[in-house]
This record gives C-alpha cells, sequence and structure tokens, in this order.
DNA sequence: CTGTAATTGCGAATCATTCGCATCTACGTG
DNA sequence: CACGTAGATGCGAATGATTCGCAATTACAG
C-alpha cells in the first residue's frame, strides 16, 4: 500500500519539519494521502490497524497532532459536531464545505471571497490571519425541492462520513 | 435584574415560538441579553445561580437547546476549543471573530464578503444555506508586532473568556 | 555502536455534554 | 379557577472524543 517512493517522500517531509521518521507516521501520511475522505482519529486507527495491528489510538492521537504542528496534515471541524476532529493531508487548494442536512452528502465549494475577506481585514484593521475556520451548512438542490414538497424524511441525522467544516492555514 | 417589561417581553418571545416560559429560560434568555460576552453553559449556570440556587446545569443545557432551535440564541465555537459551546443571545447583526492567539483579545469583525460567497453560490450551485460557522484566528496588530521582535510570550497559552467563533443563522 | 531524548502502547483520567427517571409545572380546557 | 397532561426540571450517572501517566521502545546524532 505504501510504495517505496512515498516512503522515501514522506521521510525527506518528515525530516525536514523535524519529525522522527516513526513507521506508525509515516502510515498514518499514508493513508490520508491515498483518501478523498475527511477521516476521524478512529478511522484513520481503523485503517491503519490492518498494517499495524499494534498501533494505538493514543498514538494516532499524538502524531495527528504533531503532524498538524508541522503542517502536514490539517485538522477539520464538521458543522454539526464540532467535537470530533477530523483531519486531511495537507495539499488539495483552498476550498470550504457545505454539508447538505437533508442528505449528508458534503459538496465542496470554492470562493475567493473569504481570502478576499481576511485580505481586507487584514489591511483595515492590522490583523494577522494565521487560522481560521469555516463551514457551511443547508440543503443542496434535491433536497431543497424535496423540502419544498414536504417529502424530505426530517430529522434523518444524516450520517456525515465524508465531509466536515473546513480550517485554512496559511 | 430582570425588569418587568423585560420579563414580558420574553414570554412573549418565547409564547411565539411555541416553548413554555419557565423561569429558568427567562432567566437564561436575561442573562444573556444582558451581556456581551459570549459564555458557556457554565458560565451561564454560575450566573444563574445567583437567582436561583435550585437550577441545575442539564437544564441550562436543555434550555440552550430549546432556545437555539427556536432562534432565540445562537451558539458559537471557539477556534482553539471547538469543543466547547458558546453562546449569546440573537440580536446583533452579523458579525465575526477574530481572536488573537498571543493576548487571548476578541475582535468582532464585519464584512459583507461571507454574505457574498453564501450568495453567490447560492445561485451558482442552487444550494441552500441555512447555517454557517465563521471563525478567524491570527495576531492583532499589537501581538503581531511583539511576535516580529520576538518579545511575544509564546504560548502563553490564551484564556479566551469572552470570544469565540461565530455561527450565523438566517 | 551508543546514549538519550523522543515515541509508543496501554489503560486510566478528563470533562463538556447528554441521559434516565422520578418529580414538578405551565398552560389550554372545561 | 381547579384539572390533566405534555413538557420541564434536578439529580446523578453515563457518554464519548481526546488526553495523560508511565514503563518500555526506538530513531537517529555523534
Amino acid at each position: 500500500m505504501i510504495t517505496q517512493e512515498q516512503r522515501v517522500r514522506i521521510r525527506r517531509q518528515l525530516a525536514e519539519v523535524g519529525l522522527r521518521a516513526t513507521p506508525q507516521r509515516l502510515l498514518i501520511l499514508a493513508i490520508l494521502e491515498e483518501t478523498d475522505e475527511h477521516l476521524d482519529a478512529e478511522a484513520i486507527y481503523e485503517r491503519a490497524r490492518q498494517w499495524d495491528a499494534q498501533i494505538s489510538l493514543a498514538t494516532v492521537y499524538r502524531a495527528l497532532a504533531k503532524l498538524k504542528e508541522a503542517g502536514l496534515v490539517a485538522q477539520r471541524y464538521f458543522a454539526r459536531d464540532h467535537r470530533r476532529e477530523y483531519y486531511e493531508a495537507v495539499s488539495k487548494g483552498e476550498h470550504y464545505h457545505f454539508t447538505c442536512l437533508g442528505c449528508g452528502k458534503v459538496i465542496e465549494v470554492r470562493t475567493p471571497r473569504i481570502a478576499q475577506a481576511r485580505q481586507e481585514l487584514s489591511e483595515a484593521l492590522g490583523l494577522e490571519f494565521t487560522h481560521a475556520c469555516i463551514c457551511f451548512e443547508g440543503y443542496c438542490p434535491e433536497c431543497a425541492a424535496k423540502r419544498r414538497r414536504g417529502t424530505l424524511e426530517s430529522r434523518a441525522v444524516p450520517r456525515f462520513t465524508v465531509g466536515n467544516g473546513v480550517t485554512i492555514d496559511d
């Protein structure tokens, strides 16, 4: 699953940020790199266990904390459950997430307005932005239509398995 | 502390949204109305206890949940601690919060860009926004300067007693 | 090859929030 | 204005994601 070149590259990335290249960290980074989803610690742990049956959940949490600190992974929060942290490899361009409350689908949206707001606020107030947490919620076109027709299962308690809020680090 | 007119007005507001006007709810709403801060359940509980020594923390949580559902209070998340929920009375105009990582100060910022982004995304993708969670972090002008000079106490673990992320409901 | 500081695994601890349940109470109705 | 009942409350216990303590390992500079 982890290719040789990937292993080498990740080792270098870790060295660059001054982190020891432990097999657990290599594994976690590889897992985050090969998925499009936003995984929480538990999900990462489950996947990691398939390659390293001994890995512990605490290690996953600690590795993620270090990797986040080093800027290799980004932590995300999901709109409806801010207690659960999700992670993704830092690589995709700046984007935000819109979660449909009807079907749970997550739509990635892109807009320059947020960066613009930061720029303007920065200039106007002298603020130095380092971090932002942005997430949207509502209904996708299909669910919005259903809702207007009254055929949307209310309180379907959607399971947000994929997306969550987006946190942008500079 | 709770004026007669306030009491009457809150009663009406509660009736309008179909909630029973219990003394606990009146108290909690009054507390949220008379402060500029963003309080978490514990803080609200502490204040409420001064007027109703018997009130329970669980009641505070349940009341806040109902009031939020009814649109009378808004729930906020703070950037550095998304596990703790803060609340404020719904009244102030749309604004966002910027938290200084140096001194912990919270600056309310206003910008039309977020609404603009929602509008544009709504038109372009047919999304129906109902909710957004926005919060910024960084350094205020003073702390930014100190940081450049290297005189900013690093990792001062600022206590964010006042502000937190902003959640906007329609 | 060695010494050592960083890291791991394990289970226990945190701690904000939620729940279960028995007891009250707000408020529409008669 | 007393009643009945759905809805609220208080209490303590439960949840559940994340963090901690500590002894055992291990990455990696010298």
